[in-house]
RNA sequence: GCCGAAGUGGCGGAAUUGGUAGACGCCCAGGACUUAAAAUCCUGUGUUCAGCAAUGAACGUGCGGGUUCGAUUCCCGCCUUCGGCACCA
């Protein structure tokens, strides 16, 4: 019989699903395995290699562990909501509901086309009914919390379109010649910086690549300080005021020479003296249309203005000039700063722009009014008062003397500030899940009195335009008969802002413990049942935003009780991206796009899993090559020979000749086996496929090699291969004598007895330079080694008139003589 | 600029508690089978030099140093590529 991969694969495809293979079993006896992909957005444009690949990976894992025996939650689902949906929707009208029902169904053709094992009575759709009630229901949670608020926040606002666009847009329409401005809004935001510190340091137990918790803890971005409270100079034309900033370096304190604001700094209007107010008016005017795109672009030239009030350096008694000036954000720290030139970059560029003094505070090499001096080794000088002296102590000591005096003071206080910002969770767009809160009226008619809805879920109407309104307001503001309304409590306006997309990747992992469950987001036994996602595989593109909110909402949710563990993710993989052939990022405007629909078309579901692994180690990023598959395919050829030997023989096509004997295995082939055993086993467990393949294509090397049929080393073989090529592995099993599916058949073990050899080749260097090896019996004798190896002929002429001066032996690998003349 | 990862044959990659560099696969060449082709099977295949040849020697893991009997692996200094962050005080 010929090997027909479309025969076979639908056959086994369909087989799988009359029997309910993959159906999760959940047994307590068992060890439990939950891994899960990072589901997808269904696009348009289908599944792409990327895809192929780290689904695939956790396919293989999925299919490894049942073979080891555990009971394996391995899921599917669609991250629905998005933008793309809706700007199709804007452009023709059709319903983003349409739209994303019809990828789905392609995407799902494609992932069974792939033999995939996902449980899909477990399938979720971020934006199904039941999804939505449970995705507000944990809104509302967050909001009992105090988690959830309003607060004024900048977006990007296109001033010709009246819309406030994602930052991902803001680039496309400035290309388009529009204008975008940073304009505040109302909006709802998450409280996730109240978990910065817990987010920080529980990353320590997880079992992530370290190259994304780095990110993760710069994303988070500590940094120890201490706040310091300068006084403003009493002015008969200012108003007594403090202010306050945040310092990592109160140790340079006394080489603070000015002070800068942020321009929307609240205090900045009462320090501004009458000669200075219209320049900093029209600083500040400035400041506010630049968006933060442009700020960032322009920080080649610091700009700035002086507002005329002075400070009182605590340290000093000094005066110091304040100064407004956007490289000061108002977003971090408490939005001013105390400004030290000659020991910060920023700083000092400013100060030697605007002439201002340049102190020196350490010990620096050379003068800093020409360069500036950035140190934390350097021994503080010029810094004491009457009460404290700082000079000759280095940053530690430094700091803990200063914060101590400060605080004694009173006008300091250690302090702690993250990079981390509150989590803007409002969009103003259709298609995400409505927030479900509602204005009721106040004595005056006005919609001011906030509550939450009670009856969840709260749908989204059908609109006729999915533009957004006109005012900032999302399309549902325009639909009256949803808006407004009246219930027991009173006449309501319902919030109009929707979702962000993330909203629903925050928690799907737990549903799928429990995906139909009517009464509960998951109940309390499955949700413990599964515990914590064992093995988590997607882009590192996730690395941040998406692992950190889920992490957040996790953490909120195991604070109220309702989820066991306080992470989701114990094990986290980055598959590396796969690149065009031409190397280059894959995409349509290029034209390198391998689409997997093709694949699947000229090589079938075992090739595709195959190569896609074959590649290269998973978390490469790795170009695609074609012609490189043509291997595997072979590979899988001679895989199927093992079984129909008549092929090879060029008899006719019967099923008669299978090939299986109860012949024994010669003692070389079953090393070989056990070999391999060990070595697939390994593989999978440490997600080297790239190796576990090449091993098993040197074992079928050596059995064709041989010309080897034997019953267990193919049996073994098949199971092993199994996981990778499930298809051709079914119906090779099948056709060797077995009734039931391969997925139930035991990983096969290995003897570690058999895995060793006894013979081994040594080599023989002479001073390092390798010369010749030999044979010789496991655990040879040193002295042996040695005598052995000065016989070999290879050998013997460089050792020809020299003196030997030293013998180095690595047992069972390497002797080593030096020698001398 | 800062943080992180990585540089190995014509190509994808393998091998690191320091011990025969190039597993496996692609490409290519030669052979077997075939009327022929495809498929399949077998052999060879890092570079350079010498030789009719078997073979031998030198060089070789981004570059330059170092430690060591021995370095792809460890240390120091660079270069390049990719990813992330980017005035965070």
């Amino acid at each position: 019989m010929k090997y027909s991969y479309t025969d076979i694969e639908q056959k086994w495809q369909a087989y799988w699903q009359q029997h309910d293979t993959f159906t999760t079993i959940e047994d307590s006896a068992k060890p439990k395995y939950y891994v899960l992909d990072m589901f997808p957005y269904p696009s348009g444009s289908g599944l792409h290699v990327g895809h192929l690949e780290g689904y695939t990976a956790t396919d293989v894992v999925a299919r490894y562990k049942r073979h080891k025996g555990f009971c394996v939650l391995h899921p599917m689902g669609w991250d629905a909501f998005g933008l793309p949906a809706e700007q199709y929707a804007i452009k023709t009208g059709t319903h983003p509901r349409i739209t994303t029902e019809q990828n789905v169904q392609s995407f799902k053709q494609s992932l069974q086309r792939l033999g995939l094992t996902y449980d899909w009575s477990r399938e979720i759709n971020t934006t199904d009914p039941d999804y939505v009630k449970w995705t507000q229901w944990i809104f509302l949670k967050l909001y009992e919390q105090g988690l959830a608020y309003v607060a004024e926040v900048p977006v990007n606002w296109c001033v010709e379109q009246k819309t406030v666009l994602a930052n991902e847009e803001v680039d496309e329409y400035l290309e388009k010649g529009f204008t975008v401005v940073r304009k505040p809004l109302r909006q709802w935001v998450l409280k996730i910086t109240a978990y910065a510190e817990r987010l920080l340091h529980d990353l320590e137990t997880l079992d992530w690549g370290e190259n994304i918790k780095e990110m993760q803890r710069n994303w988070i971005g500590r940094s120890e300080g201490c706040n310091i409270t300068f006084e403003v100079q009493r002015n008969p034309l200012t108003t007594q005021a403090n202010i306050t900033v945040f310092t990592t370096r109160p140790d340079t304190l006394f080489g603070a020479t000015y002070m800068v604001l942020s321009p929307e700094h609240p205090l900045v209007a009462s320090i501004t003296t009458d000669t200075q107010r219209a320049a900093v008016d029209a600083y500040r005017a400035e400041s506010a249309k630049k968006s933060d795109l442009e700020r960032a672009e322009l920080q080649k030239e610091k700009t700035g203005v002086f507002t005329g009030g002075y400070a009182i350096n605590p340290a000093t008694r000094q005066p110091i000039p304040i100064w407004i000036a956007d490289y000061v954000l108002m977003s971090y720290g408490t939005g001013a700063i105390m400004a030290v030139p000659a020991h910060d970059e920023r700083d000092w560029e400013f100060a030697k722009k605007f002439n201002l003094p340049i102190v020196e505070v350490l010990q620096s090499p050379h003068d800093v009014q020409e360069q500036v001096f950035v140190n934390k080794d350097a021994p503080c000088v010029n810094s004491a008062n009457a009460d404290v002296s700082l000079n000759g102590l280095t940053f530690k000591d430094a700091f803990e003397k200063i914060v101590a005096w400060l605080e004694a003071k009173g006008v300091g206080q250690r302090k702690v500030n993250y990079k981390l910002r509150d989590w803007v969770f409002s969009r103003q767009r259709y298609w995400g899940e409505p927030i479900p809160m509602k204005y009721y009226q106040d004595a005056q008619g006005n919609y001011t009195i906030l509550k939450p809805e009670t009856t969840l879920p709260l749908l989204l109407p059908d609109v006729e335009k999915y533009e957004p309104s006109g005012t900032g307001e999302s399309p549902l503001a325009n639909i009256d008969h949803w808006l407004y309304g009246e219930d027991a409590q009173g006449k309501f306006r319902r919030e109009t802002n929707t979702m962000p997309q993330w909203a629903g990747s925050c928690w799907y992992y737990l549903r799928f413990k429990d995906a139909k469950n009517p009464n509960a987001f998951v109940s309390p036994e499955r949700e413990r049942y599964w515990g914590q996602v064992d093995l988590y595989i997607g882009g590192a593109e996730h690395a941040v935003l998406h692992l950190l909110y889920a992490r957040f909402w996790h953490k909120v949710l195991y604070d109220i009780g309702l989820v066991s563990h306080h992470e989701p993710f114990q094990k986290l993989f980055n598959q590396g991206m796969i690149l065009g052939e031409d190397g280059e990022k894959m995409s349509k405007s290029r034209g390198n796009v391998v689409s997997v629909d093709s694949l699947l078309e000229t090589y079938g579901a075992d090739v595709a899993r195959l190569y896609v692994l074959f590649l290269g180690p998973l978390e490469q990023v790795k170009p695609w090559n074609t012609k490189g598959i043509e291997g595997v395919s072979r590979f899988l050829g001679r895989v199927w020979r093992l079984v129909y030997t008549n092929l090879h023989d060029g008899k006719p096509d019967t099923d008669s000749t299978i090939g299986v004997t109860d012949e024994p295995m010669s003692a070389a082939i079953e090393k070989a086996m056990h070999k391999t055993i060990q070595k697939v086993d390994e593989d999978c467990q440490n997600l080297r496929f790239n190796t576990a393949i090449a091993a098993m294509m040197e074992f079928v090397n050596v059995l064709t090699k041989e010309n080897c049929h034997n019953r267990t080393a193919i049996e073994h073989l098949l199971v092993m291969l199994s996981p990778f090529a499930p298809h051709i592995a079914e119906e090779l099993w099948q056709a060797i004598g077995h009734g039931d599916s391969i997925a139930n058949a035991p990983f096969p073990t290995f003897d570690a007895a058999l895995t060793k050899d006894e013979t081994v080749t040594i080599a023989v260097q002479v001073s390092g330079k390798l010369r010749g090896t030999f044979e010789a019996t496991v655990g040879m004798q040193n002295d042996d080694l040695i005598a052995r190896a000065k016989e070999v002929d290879s050998v013997v002429k460089f050792l020809d008139g020299k003196e030997i001066v030293k013998h180095i032996v690595v047992p069972n690998k390497l002797v080593n003589l030096v020698v001398k003349g």
